[in-house]
DNA sequence: TTTACTTAGTTGTAGCGTTAACCATCTCGG
DNA sequence: CCGAGATGGTTAACGCTACAACTAAGTAAA
């Protein structure tokens, strides 16, 4: 009865360890861009999706989901980034509603510049300390756990 | 050269999940707890470091690692903390520059009606998704990651 | 014991994210 | 076609966090 309200001692470990990571990580992430190229993870994540997206174009919404954000917090961080110069707003055609952002080309530029940065700190803490298994392992664990956070997402991928 | 600097595939997928899960846990925590007993997944994390902690003390330096914040950061929520009477700071003695935090009463009690809410939150999204091995797999690989990220701490572990 | 440095902690400010409220547009049943 | 509800997005207000500046107390060298 108490074991399905309270952890065990290797579940209660692995939590510690995990919730360690995961309040400390985003400040990494987020000084090193901040101080190489005055971006936030945030910002630079949005950048990052625009760019790969064709014609480096997405709707607030989508933009929203692949980024993990909720639409205010994403309205804000774009109109921030569109100050820059980095993204512009465009009317959708199709629905009036929508609004569409696309990627200018100094955002495309300072994605260029910003990305081999942050993909060092990336691999200095995260990717090179772990070894092939590890890698395979932290991609299956959490694709569990996404599943539970998101299930829409989680299904696409399944299906 | 260039597998140096960007990621290969699998790295490169484990990587995606794992920011999405980053990104997303912090917002799922705070919402039960704020929803439930009007405190930040921090504030709890506070209090609930406290509550182990010998006569439930412990000083803001001390306090501020294992809760894994600054020392600013935890300044705030234990003054916050303290104006809602979950905690009360005392002079040390020994070093009179030094403030210890103790948890009261109130606080205490606080913390038992937290905990099991919280814990199903973490149960059903972090742990019941996954069976030993995977929790296994998520301790050994956040181990790794937390070394880097906390020399300091992950020494102490394997010393 | 005076000076300089380090450590412990608090406070002010500015910026970011959440929630709630809001407007505009689309959809669909009657 | 019209009214109700749903969808897409922005904005305002408020709370939390990071960064910087500051006070106070301990430490150590001259």
């Amino acid at each position: 009865m108490s074991d399905d309200v309270w952890l065990n001692d290797e579940q209660q470990r692995a939590w510690v360890r995990f919730i360690s990571v995961v309040e400390r990580l985003p400040g990494v992430l987020d000084s090193q861009l901040q101080h190489d190229a005055d971006l936030t993870h945030f910002d630079y994540f949005t950048l990052a999706m625009l760019s790969e997206a064709p014609d480096r174009t997405l709707r607030m919404t989508e933009l929203a989901l692949v980024t993990n954000a909720s639409l205010p917090r994403l309205s804000h961080v774009v109109s921030r980034l569109e100050k820059r110069g980095f993204i512009e707003r465009t009317q959708s055609p199709d629905d009036r509603r929508a609004t569409n952002a696309r990627l200018t080309d100094a955002g495309w530029e300072k994605v260029e510049a910003t990305a081999p940065g942050h993909v060092g700190t990336v691999r200095d803490y995260v990717i090179d300390p772990l070894d092939a298994q590890d890698v395979e392992d932290l991609h299956r664990v959490m694709g569990k756990i996404l599943a539970k956070l998101d299930p829409e997402h989680g299904l696409r991928v399944q299906r």
